[in-house]
DNA sequence: GGTAGACCTGGACGC
DNA sequence: GCGTCCAGGTCTACC
């Protein structure tokens, strides 16, 4: 294996990156905790793939890969460890303000803000639109047929596979993606996002480091079929935009736990119990360390 | 702007 | 084993 490292912004820690949000959890990403080994099949511009091996290092990360690549390739893979890993984002300004929370007092001695992203904007897109109106489970079955189906194989180990291109599953048809890959429904939303993806009527690569406002980039991925409130608040999270709580029933039942003693709330209820937090918001939910963490009942 | 019904799947439950 | 019900966000039509 050959390897590189990658420095961070302080401070950093990967296992804080990785259990961010369950997209560890999905294909391709493999975690083993054991280890805190995390392992991405990723595919490169010249279409070569590889397995990533990150690991802690030091203040930074270490990127174990094999085959060997060339100048050009490292320096696309280390931008791409670095805006997976989000290695280059500070959260200074919100840990001041989490000194005065005893829900977020740990935020920044756990170095938690980072959210772990997929390299393209594509594959976090597609994820988010798996994630919704179904359990966790079906997300991750979902994804998975995606990849064991659609994605490509890696040479030197063919049952290890990437993460379907757009061109891959713009040329499928929507029973297939319905009935094959069980998206259901979510099947048509998913097709068209690949064909205007393929077809580069769709620009999201442009889309992670745009000069639009919170509020354009906002419309924009509304605009997208799939993308409702909960989907365009969680993905406007992964870009870095945290000033609205994506609210799904999993938010519901822990604001009403946390703040309305086990009465039933609204969304208007949910963005209200962290409305203080303002360009924070979203962050503060996301890692805000409930009283009842949804495994048994409110006292 | 708000609301109701349809969409689709898998899991839980009762028989 | 089979049938029924329910949870989970978004879309569309309608008011």
């Amino acid at each position: 294996m050959r390897t590189f490292k990658l420095p961070a912004v302080p401070p950093f820690s990967l296992a804080s990156v990785i259990q961010s949000h369950g997209w560890y959890q999905l294909a391709p990403f493999q975690y083993e905790p054991a280890e805190g080994v995390l392992t991405y099949t990723a595919r490169l511009d010249s279409g070569r793939l590889l397995q990533l091996n990150l690991t802690q290092s030091g203040t930074g990360v270490s990127a174990a890969y094999e085959p060997e690549l060339t100048h050009t390739e490292t320096s696309e893979v280390s931008r791409m460890v670095t805006w997976m890993l989000g290695l280059d984002q500070q959260f200074g300004v919100f840990y001041q303000l989490c000194r005065d929370e005893p829900a977020l007092a740990q935020s920044e001695a756990l170095a938690r803000g980072r959210l772990l992203r997929s390299p393209t904007l594509f594959e976090d897109v597609v994820k988010t639109i798996l994630t919704t109106n179904t359990a966790w489970s079906g997300t991750k079955r979902m994804t998975m047929r995606l990849v064991t189906l659609y994605g490509e194989p890696v040479p030197a180990q063919p049952i290890v596979k990437a993460f379907p291109t757009p061109q891959a599953l713009a040329e499928l048809d929507e029973p297939a993606l319905r009935k094959d890959a069980g998206l259901g429904y979510r099947a048509p939303y998913i097709l068209e996002l690949a064909q205007r993806t393929a077809s580069g009527e769709l620009d999201l690569e442009a889309h992670k480091n745009s000069s639009m406002t919170a509020a354009e980039r906002k419309k924009w991925l509304l605009g997208l079929k799939g993308i409702g409130p909960y989907a365009a608040a969680n993905l406007m999270m992964l870009l870095g935009h945290y000033d609205e709580v994506p609210v799904d029933s999993w938010a519901l039942m822990m604001v009403s736990r946390e703040f309305y003693n086990g009465e039933p709330v609204t969304a208007k209820q949910v963005r209200a119990a962290f409305e203080r937090w303002g360009e924070w918001q979203g962050l503060a939910y996301f890692l805000w360390d409930w009283k009842n963490d949804g495994t048994s009942q409110p006292a």
